[in-house]
DNA sequence: TCAATAATAGTAATAATTACTATTATTGTT
DNA sequence: AACAATAATAGTAATTATTACTATTATTGA
């Protein structure tokens, strides 16, 4: 870390677990993941790692649905498939289908930092859990 | 309404003011604005109408910067600008640079909804307060 | 090795949202 | 217009995600 964030033992393995997952957690799934590494850290050690990894640009935070916050260690431009239900969110394959997305922008207004696209819907498996439960 | 919703006055009221602002107001400031035309509404009245409303497709409820949920009336195809800061949201001219983004999506493992498009960023009015804080 | 101090674990506090309950208001029917 | 059924309300309590606090521990540059 260039700034003077100082590298912990549990900030590098809430980073490892963050990069090796790719289902965009949230602060207390990954606790329940990184809890297997680091049996005595807390879930505020958690929160506060992922407050100052995405302040440092290193992750990103996610809100669409759910009331959870979730975490993201993938950078590069992707879209987002949330579901309203569940609040999961997995990556859609095939890049980013158009670039910064800021020709209207008044930049004197508004300091563009990023463009983020997502896909509204029902996965797979509340799908499949409305079916049956309706018959 | 054609599902069973009644059409309260509070009902009636909140939508009417959420149409009328353009700010994507949280529901707090909704309460706020409500509280001048209904002094003794509660604010468990509003969010239970907007979920209601929400729900039935009237209106749609935003996550993004920010740790409240913000609401809007408007269900044509627009472009979210988002502060990070303040979480405040401004709607962008143009309308909708692109159409369902749902080419890679496998259908039968998600049901499509909608799609949504937002600029992240810093609104002016945070970014003249940092600056002025800066010196 | 050591001093300075950032980060931790554990816990308490905060804030947004939701649930609960007795009462009130809406709505379809007469 | 009055009525019965019941959805919605106000007010309050409970829940839940997140943040703050504090004494202790671990990292890092010298």
């Amino acid at each position: 870390m260039s700034d003077n964030q100082r590298m912990t033992k549990q900030k590098r393995v809430i980073l490892e677990e963050l990069e090796r997952v790719r289902t965009h957690p949230t602060a207390d799934e990954l606790y329940g993941i990184v809890r297997k590494r680091i049996p005595r850290i807390s879930l505020g050690t958690v929160y506060r790692n992922l407050e100052m990894l995405a302040a440092s640009g290193r992750i990103r935070t996610i809100r669409t649905c759910g009331k959870q916050r979730r975490f993201d260690a993938d950078l590069s431009d992707h879209v987002h498939a949330s579901c309203i239900r569940c609040g999961k969110i997995k990556d859609l394959p095939g890049g980013f289908p158009i670039g910064r997305l800021d020709g209207n922008l008044d930049e004197s207004e508004f300091t563009y930092i990023a463009t983020r696209i997502e896909i509204i819907g029902i996965c797979g498996d509340c799908k499949r859990e409305e079916e049956t439960r309706e018959g």
